[in-house]
RNA sequence: CGGGGCGUAGCGUAGCCCGGUUAUCGCGCCUGGUUUGGGACCAGGAGGUCGCAAGUUCGAAUCUUGCCAUCCCGACCA
């Protein structure tokens, strides 16, 4: 099988495609622009939804689900976040199928069966969710209400590219209900703080805390806050984003509560979101030539053990201690896997799980259990070792531990050194078209000079970072004056 | 939606320009055997509407027309 994947340095797409369909992750499917995630990628998606879900009910949120129907009429009625989407939505107006008359044993749309009102499938749920909290909220003793769903959307995106944008993906979106701005505000910081230590603590992939400009905002937010991660060729990629939506969506749906001095009020909202986009930026901040390299705490495997035998006696002999250490790995909780299958041989699945990119690898033969020893091979660095059997899955714990840590100052080093200041905009298109990366400009703050620098440069403001140094400064295509240098980068 | 490419076995492909036996090769799969410290080897075997439709022709994977699918680049976007 050809299983060789194409070189980063030769064509990035390519590599990237690679990745995902070679390591097992993923699937093209029967439908354009839709993919199938295979279990090892499900897997990986499960373990990343168990974090983050652990970490919205300690900040007080429960989960719930609402329909993957909307409304046409719902749908537009917070009208800047319905002219948003509306280039983008997939849309159901018949509900019924019959026999074609010309084409025997095919089927048509059967015309009788025309919906009076379409229904939107959600690319977002806001409309069908603040029409159900009008019901739910009517006193400040109803507020706050942190509910988050786990669900799917559609965005007819033009074009598609596995995780990173594809027509149907599978995300979670919080949307809350507040009594105060202030509340909401630091609802929506505290939700960017939640991802941005996910993201980091576990993901490995440093990033950027911000704030979008007018530009990028969600439509129908007042405020988006974003967390932006750098990729190996140099492009930004947004992996997450939360936004203060002020009383938009309130009016909107008309959802107001009566205060303690017996007033109504329109309640304060957010909305926060990530998606198994965050999968694609994993594969792009870390993996190598080799496959993939998967961060220990969200790996679907941590650790595979490969015996190397000759005949059965020898076999039998390193099964069992296999087995042993497996009892050891799996009363520390590390997720391990004994391929002791015969079909393949040891190279093979050498290559197999460093292209899968599980975290370590232990192989095993007559040779090292003579001497009570083992070897051990870390994804991240390639490097190999012998380590006494003596205690060896607490210190397959502490390698794993090294490891998560290794990948993150790895990538945080790369990221940091794709920071780079410009003052001409010479300069700015040079690092644009060279090194890549961040870019730090002045901005006169003006959407059209975004919207004009974009069109000139392919580069958009990824972010404001939060807490940004004020420095005075001149606009880098306008030279007006500035107060802070802004992030601009290539992204996908 | 614009530009480009591709469609031949589960996967990757040759053949097409210049029509002509039984459609090429590799991987994978099945059977048997030898192997096993970085993608094993030998022998035998199974597997095909050549994307679909129409046309040209004695004859089409190959030529013509239409359609479909898909990938890449761009606009759009998480």
């Amino acid at each position: 099988m050809s299983k060789e994947i194409t070189s980063r340095a030769t064509d990035y797409s390519q590599w990237y495609n690679d990745l995902v369909l070679k390591s097992g992750l993923a699937d093209y499917s029967a439908v354009r622009g839709c993919m199938v995630i295979k279990p090892y990628g499900y897997t990986l998606w499960e373990n990343m939804r168990d974090v983050l879900d652990k970490k919205f009910k300690e900040t007080g949120h429960v989960n719930a689900y609402f329909p993957l129907f909307i409304p046409k009429s719902l749908f537009e009625a917070e009208e800047k976040n319905a002219e948003g989407f509306a280039k983008e939505c997939a849309i159901v107006t018949h509900y019924r199928l019959k026999n074609d008359p010309s084409k025997p044993g095919k089927l048509m749309v059967d015309p009788e069966a025309k919906l009076e009102e379409e229904l939107i499938v959600r690319p977002t749920s806001e409309a069908i969710i603040w029409n159900t909290y009008k019901t739910w909220i009517q006193s400040y003793r109803d507020l706050p209400l942190l509910i988050n769903q786990w669900a799917n959307v559609v965005r007819w995106e033009m074009r598609t590219r596995l995780f990173l944008r594809t027509a149907e993906f599978l995300w979670q979106e919080g949307h809350t209900a507040h009594a105060t701005k202030q509340e909401a505000v630091e609802e929506t910081e505290k939700m960017l703080d939640v991802y941005a230590e996910f993201v980091e603590n576990y993901m490995a992939v440093p990033v950027i805390k911000g704030l979008k400009t007018a530009n990028e905002r969600f439509a129908g937010a007042e405020e988006t806050y974003c967390i932006e991660a750098m990729m190996q060729d140099g492009k930004a990629l947004q992996a997450g984003t939360s936004h203060f939506l002020g009383q938009n969506f309130a009016k909107a749906f008309n959802v107001q509560f009566l205060n303690k001095e017996n007033k109504q009020e329109f309640v304060w909202a957010t909305s926060w979101g990530v998606s198994t986009r965050l999968i694609g930026a994993l594969i792009m901040a870390h993996s190598d030539d080799q496959g993939l390299i998967l961060p220990p705490k969200i790996a679907p495997l941590q650790l595979v053990i490969v015996p190397i035998y000759k005949g059965e006696e020898s076999k039998a002999v390193i099964d069992a201690k296999a087995h042993q250490i497996m009892q050891d790995c799996k009363r520390l909780g590390i997720s391990v896997k004994y391929d002791n299958h015969d079909n393949t041989r040891p190279g093979w699945k050498f290559a197999e799980y460093e292209l899968k990119g599980v975290p370590v690898r232990l192989a095993m033969g007559m040779r090292d259990l003579e001497q009570n020893v083992v070897e051990v091979a870390r994804r991240d660095t390639k490097e190999k070792q012998t380590m006494s059997l003596d205690n060896v899955a607490e210190s397959i714990q502490s390698l794993l531990e090294d490891i998560q840590q290794n990948m993150y100052n790895k990538a945080l080093a790369f990221r940091n050194e794709r920071i780079t200041k410009a003052d001409t905009w010479e300069e700015f298109m040079q690092l644009l078209d060279g090194k890549g990366g961040f870019i730090a400009a002045h901005w006169n703050g003006k959407p059209e000079t975004e919207e004009k620098i974009k069109e000139m440069s392919k580069a958009t403001i990824r972010c404001i970072p939060l807490n940004n140094k004020q420095e005075q400064g001149k606009c880098i295509l306008t030279g007006e004056e500035s107060s802070q240098r802004v992030l601009f980068a290539r992204a996908y």
